[in-house]
RNA sequence: GCGCCCGUAGCUCAGCUGGAUAGAGCGUCUGACUACGAAUCAGAAGGCCAGGUGUUCGAAUCACCUCGGGCGCACCA
């Protein structure tokens, strides 16, 4: 609603100066005075005139103010300070067209890509998840919710690498630590209480140290992926198990703060169906990759380093050092080449497809389906998964490098679009803060404890496991909720807790910008005051309060009603002057979000929704401490009063919703 | 060595395409509960925006340099 606000002023005036001065394509910025009194809507245009035409600024904005005429939506037009042109809206008019703005999803304002694929999670299946994981988890979440709240068709894919070493580590400790056979693992995947990934975790961790009292122990890691990599055996069948029962447990872990897919791609497919094969005949064909005859890369295929000076035989050894190995020397294929295929299939460049079939179906009714080697009996058909114009890749800033070398294999594969729609959506990791490792009984080298903050370390079993935390913080707003509500029924409780801790933990990891390290540390993340998911949930939970106490003494009263009504209504009385600005700065500002909403996505940034949303609640609880609603003897104020709760609730619930946060009942 | 990111209040962080008096939360200190529930609100103290140079009418924001800190740069993923 703000947003098509602006174009409108924009047009007037980039006509206007084309009309008055002659003066086309000028960039036009418009920003937000410091106090409302001043106006609504600043323009600095005047100081970027000066230039041109010779003139003092203030001398400009003055002779703009008084020729510009009128301006639909804009009582007055003022100068201010050193030549700002500050614009004063017709607030009750204003009020009308946030009333009258549909506010469930609004029409795409660009026509955009058909559809949008997101890449996010992506935990290798071999041990539970750890905070770094729900931290990609919540922004790719968060960033697709508002993708689709601007109507755009998105795709959310789970990236399964189920063949990698880090499955391989742990099978070796199935076989070789703990000398267990595959159907022994099935008995105890069975038996673990849903907590086998734990139990993975823990064993992950234990064959690190193995492997360190004796480096020939190794072969075991390399013979036991070869294994799996080649199938039809019982390692492979091991393997299997284990990593489906794994993703299983993380399916579980996401479902719980709100996170779901709508594919789980495997790596073994990509494998077993010859995804590489394809790939590499397209990029020797194409020349992308090269055969190194001599030097250290000799018998590799190496991608040349981009920007690298095409022939310059002098320097041979420092030449090729940039250069990125796609096929080893014996035969076998790096991650890079494995990805550099799966993102050709993404846009549908591949010229091969997966088999699918249906893995799981949430509680919603939403079903998750899962690739596969070989077509599935009598399977429902599929939906079209694939053949994105547009990918986005949620992994950290440490893949940077390889993230960038799966795009320049598309470019130098000549799909040139297909490169410039891939966007490696980098974000900072989680570690742990020294008081965080303190509390979790790790002993710190006295190296480390001079750091700022130490990496979580999956191998190490160094890290916070996301149930845990997701726990602790259950447990905590139970008992906040127990405190508050002791009448309460036990299921009606069990779901509010969820509600505020999941709000916690998803405001907690969103409220940081995307490069910004967060180093964990139980007080903030477990904090329900001040800046946090629960303030805002506290604040639309009030404000519905007033609606159902209204509800509760007279059985007539319908929101709708109101909502009808409000439109008929003028409240300029409650609006205009400075008396009001609180009204006024409460309505202006929730009419925001959809500005907001398209920032952030342009800018790749959930964090603005965030921010945006505390800051609204924030005002909100302001002025709530400060007027006595229901008591209000002045009928009318009363009813502008609800209305005005009602846009700022409204507006809250839904930016709550963008960020995957749900509004309990009572709290 | 090369590349990327960060440095803003005691602590943790916002600050969009340069704009008017640099903002929050936590912590500290003062105050406000007879329920539209205080998971809240009001007030106070607290800043050479790491340092320097430049561009500009105007710089926390842009450019370059220096100093701190982090992360990448494997025939691992």
């Amino acid at each position: 609603m703000y947003r098509q606000f602006q174009e409108d002023i924009r047009r007037h005036f980039l006509q206007y100066l084309k009309s008055h001065f002659g003066i086309e394509n000028m960039p036009l910025k418009l920003e937000t005075p410091p106090q409302v009194n001043f106006g609504e809507i600043a323009l600095p245009v005047a100081f970027d005139l000066a230039k041109q035409l010779k003139k003092a600024p203030r001398a400009i904005a003055q002779d703009i103010a008084e020729t510009v005429g009128s301006i639909e939506g804009v009582v007055r037009v003022s100068v201010a300070a050193a030549g700002y042109l500050n614009l004063h809206l017709d607030r009750s008019r204003f009020l009308r067209r946030v009333l009258t703005a549909p506010s469930g999803a609004r029409p795409p304002i660009d026509p955009g890509p058909e559809k949008i694929i997101v890449e996010h999670t992506n935990i290798n299946p071999n041990k539970a998840a750890h905070i770094g994981h729900l931290r990609n988890a919540v922004l790719g979440d968060s960033f697709v919710r508002l993708l689709r709240s601007l109507g755009r068709t998105v795709e959310v894919q789970n990236y399964i690498d189920n063949t990698g070493v880090q499955v391989a580590d742990v099978v070796v400790g199935f076989e070789h630590i703990e000398k267990l056979s595959a159907s022994q693992v099935e008995e105890r995947i069975g038996g673990s209480n849903g907590r086998f990934d734990f139990y993975c975790w823990d064993l992950y961790a234990r064959v690190s140290r193995f492997y360190d009292e004796d480096a020939d122990r190794l072969k075991w890691r390399s013979e036991t992926l070869h294994r799996i990599e080649h199938g039809g055996n019982d390692t492979a069948r091991l393997a299997d198990l284990m990593a489906t029962a794994i993703v299983r447990a993380h399916l579980a872990t996401m479902s719980r703060i709100n996170v779901q897919y709508d594919l789980l791609p495997r790596e073994s497919d990509i494998l077993h169906l010859k995804f590489w094969d394809q790939a590499f005949t397209q990029l020797k064909d194409r020349g992308a990759i090269v055969l190194e005859t001599a030097g250290k890369n000799k018998g590799c295929w190496v991608m040349r380093a981009e920007g690298a000076e095409k022939s310059s035989p002098a320097n041979e050894e420092s030449a090729h050092d940039e250069d990125k190995i796609i096929v080893r020397s014996n035969g076998t294929v790096t991650y890079v080449g494995k990805d550099i295929a799966y993102q050709l299939w993404k846009f549908g460049l591949l010229g091969k497809d997966f088999y699918y079939s249906p893995f799981h179906t949430y509680s919603d009714g939403h079903v998750l389906w899962m690739t596969r080697s070989e077509p599935a009996s009598r399977a429902t058909p599929p939906p079209h998964f694939g053949k994105g114009s547009a990918v986005y890749n949620v992994i950290d800033v440490r893949q940077s490098y390889l993230q960038n070398v799966v795009v320049q294999g598309l470019r130098t594969l000549g799909f040139q679009e297909a490169a410039e729609h891939s966007t490696h959506f980098d974000y900072e990791m989680v570690a742990l803060s020294p008081r965080c490792c303190s509390d979790l009984g790790i002993e710190l080298s006295a190296e480390d404890q001079k750091r700022p903050y130490v990496e979580v370390s999956g191998r190490k079993g160094l890290g916070v496991k996301a149930d845990d935390l997701i726990d602790q913080l259950i447990r905590k707003s139970r008992e906040e909720v127990a405190k508050r509500h002791p009448d309460m029924d036990v299921a009606g409780m069990n779901t509010v807790a969820r509600q505020i801790a999941v709000g916690g933990l998803r405001y907690f990891l969103l409220k940081y910008t995307l490069h910004s390290v967060i180093a964990f540390d139980f007080d903030e993340a477990l904090s329900f005051e001040g800046e946090t998911g629960p303030y805002i949930q506290y604040a639309v939970v009030r404000s519905k309060n007033i609606f159902r106490k209204l509800a509760e003494e007279h059985k007539d009263f319908s929101l709708d009603d109101l909502r009808k009504k409000a439109l008929l209504e003028d409240y300029r009385g409650f609006l205009d002057g400075p008396e009001h600005d609180e009204f006024w700065t409460l309505i202006l500002l929730a009419s925001q979000l959809s500005a907001v909403v398209a920032q952030a996505v342009s800018s790749r940034e959930p964090a603005t929704v965030a921010k945006f949303a505390f800051n609204l609640a924030q005002t909100f609880n302001n002025f709530y401490h400060k007027h006595r609603i229901l008591p209000e003897p002045d009928a009318k104020k009363k009813e502008f009063l609800l209305v005005l709760v009602d846009i700022v609730a409204r507006t809250l619930e839904e930016a709550l919703n963008l960020l995957g946060i749900e509004v309990p009942e009572r709290m």
